[in-house]
DNA sequence: CTGATTTTTTGACTTAGGTCAAAGGTAACT
DNA sequence: AGTTACCTTTGACCTAAGTCAAAAAATCAG
């Protein structure tokens, strides 16, 4: 994983002024409030939003819980994934856990300055790299470890998961029901 | 899934003949023998492999139990997505599952022919939003899909994997224990 | 500070799927 | 065809985690 912001962090340090500029030009920054929905069920995910600070999360609604997908801190990048990719309505829906401030890029903006500044290809292609490597790393963690072991994990990798959000969440993001979680917590 | 695939194909189809030529002039034939390891555990990946024909799989050790990954058929691309990236040894294992041709690319010389290609950047990209998107489904199939739904899923969507799979392997993606999976066929 | 609401914990019970062991099947080799 | 090795099925039992219900703690509004 960190191998992979490394490679995205070199890259960045590599980009010009002008590209940079550019991009800022297209950047609006937005504050939202706790509870805000970055975006809706069904709606199309048109911007990326990068955090400047507070936390947001992602989930989708399956036929007997919800799934939290993803927590978003200060420096991350929040966007569904397939909807934005492919311009379609969303499952996922976004919510910000805390009051928020991002920087909010639009898709088509991007998508035209990627036209005359072919570095931001680059850099998308990284970023995906990114995600699918988080996606995969994911993967792993439900088919190899146990309930426990994916809290204990967590809490070790990420520990500032647990001051801002509610154990129903993380419970959600775990893959596992509030009650077990709770169980592991008093037991460890 | 489909429409990811689309995309790449409308791509494929906006490809020069200059940069296909390229790209051949890179590309060595290659066959297999079933049982072949395309790459072994702890092997860095410098390989693509485009399959021609037969089937591949990939798979990795966990503590308890082999968990395959991924299952390759003609006209898939085969690599270990973190080891070929990073160029580092590769926890994961491909294997053929029958005899096997495959057009095989180093990853050294594409990258090189990135440069002067700058299509291939983007090509790069939409192959990475494919693989990301597969593995946000299969994140999504074993959230909320029971071993029974993640089978006749696989069953309505890939009844190619059931020819020359054994079951042994199809357990091990589904996620299921063989016997478990022997179960379910009975019972469908 | 107090009552109301939301969040978390605890308890009792259920269940999907795993494990271990043995028996059938199938294929492959001589 | 007969033997060996591997796959798959079946049976009996076990376990991690889920569900439902209620109590306890924390948070919030007035």
């Amino acid at each position: 994983m960190d191998l992979y912001y490394q490679k995205l962090e070199q890259f960045m340090e590599t980009l010009d002024e002008e590209t940079m500029r550019a991009v800022e030009n297209v950047s609006v920054k937005k504050t939202f409030k706790k509870g805000d929905l970055l975006l809706e069920q069904g709606e199309i995910c048109k911007y990326s939003f990068s955090l400047i600070n507070g936390v947001a999360r992602k989930f989708y609604y399956g036929q007997k819980k919800v799934i939290t997908t993803e927590f978003y801190f200060a420096g991350d990048v929040a966007l569904s994934f397939n909807s934005y990719l492919l311009q379609k309505p969303s499952e996922e829906v976004m919510e910000c856990v805390t009051d928020l401030t991002v920087e909010c890029i639009s898709r088509d903006n991007f998508e035209k300055l990627k036209q005359s500044f072919p570095k931001l290809i680059a850099y998308d292609l990284l970023f995906t790299e990114l995600y699918a490597a988080w996606l995969e790393e994911r993967l792993f963690d439900f088919n190899v470890l146990s309930a426990t072991e994916r809290y204990r994990k967590l809490m070790h990798k990420s520990p500032q998961y647990f001051h801002q959000i509610k154990l129903t969440h993380i419970a959600s993001y775990l893959g596992i029901s509030l009650e077990t979680l709770s169980r592991i917590r008093a037991r460890i």
